[in-house]
DNA sequence: ACCAGTCTATCTGCGCATCGATAGGTTGTC
DNA sequence: GACAACCTATCGATGCGCAGATAGACTGGT
């Protein structure tokens, strides 16, 4: 075969370990979950990813790197940054759309001392990478005069993402209220958002 | 072996279970692990509770209602809407002192789908309390002119919710912060609070 | 003698992991 | 351009240990 039918093969492999880890966390599916979905024997997956921790590790760099690059994309299509903040909470919220799916951040930090300490590493990132840029989006916010806040614009960001991870988990557990509106009333309070 | 005794040996194994769930997850510890922390075999264990889903839900009913008492207590010794929050948001952060432990809605939130209806229930059960509380002393303190926001106070009930469940995440992931301080900015940013 | 509580012994099934085999593509070299 | 050597991707079979669970025997208090 050739080599992009493998690189196929890897990316459909860690698709349907995204939708496990992401439904029910990664100590609740095994290579049998797997083999099963994607119909071929467990032993060929041990061929891509020889330790269930090289599949995990894999997984969430792949769900890093394309966050990054989602955000990239929202930087590049919108200037204001409420617009930029409106299109971050869309897709942050749209993950866990009908409240089906969690977070890897979530999921991860939950399970976190079950999990090899270069997973946890990719978690730190993360967390990081999102705040840093919620902190660029909410300090311009507030220099254009879109947002008024009282303290560090650190904080806010930070409040913001910790309000997002934990309302997925709210919504997970009440899926019927899926109705809400774009922007939750808790980030116009936290950011005094006009409009 | 007297009643009183039996008693002991059930509340002791829900000890050692809970902390297993809050920091490694329903599904990342067994009645093995159980067992060689308290000292028994696991033929024991399955005695007082026949099932693992008994145990889960024998678990979060007592955290539930531990909770329930908690929060009556603040009732009992605080007057002032300001101080039953700042007691009750210290009870919750406690919680994950040094993000070793989780709250339980979190860690049962993240693996809801690998859980029975009746746990699943339980969780349900554990939210309304708390946003029905929250909801008291956020529009009590409003009232009474100690914050001041917009909107409904059931939603920034909520969000106070969702805030500290993120969190939690959050500072198990960073440990190394834990010295934060008494009130969260998040929690002054959304109810307007003074002093 | 009874009963609660604990034990030992054991079951079945699943967890991750490895091995060796095989079918087919790729490459090198004469 | 043919053949050997190698590589890729998959498989079946199997190992070892742990998972939850149960049956039945023991023990000590009343």
């Amino acid at each position: 075969m050739l080599p992009s039918e493998t690189k196929a093969m890897k990316e459909r492999i860690i698709d349907v370990a995204q939708g496990f880890v992401q439904t029910r966390g990664f100590n609740a599916f095994s290579y049998r979950d797997l083999a099963e979905q994607i119909l071929i024997r467990t032993a060929s997956i041990h061929y891509y990813f020889p330790k269930k921790d090289d599949l995990g590790l894999a997984l969430i760099q792949r769900y890093c790197a394309d966050f990054e690059g989602a955000i990239r994309n929202i930087d590049d299509a919108e200037r204001s940054p409420k617009n930029r903040l409106s299109a971050y909470l869309k897709m942050f919220l749209d993950l866990s759309k009908g409240g089906a799916r969690l977070c890897l951040f979530a999921v991860f930090s939950a399970e976190l001392p079950t999990l090899s300490e270069r997973i946890q590493d990719e978690v730190r990132i993360f967390y990081e990478t999102n705040i840093d840029w919620l902190n660029d989006v909410v300090s311009e916010g507030r220099s254009a005069g879109f947002f008024s806040f009282s303290g560090e614009s650190r904080d806010v960001a930070s409040a913001i993402f910790s309000f997002l991870e934990g309302e997925m988990l709210v919504r997970r557990v009440f899926p019927a209220e899926a109705h809400s509106p774009e922007i939750p009333p808790a980030i116009r309070l936290l950011l005094s958002w006009k409009g």
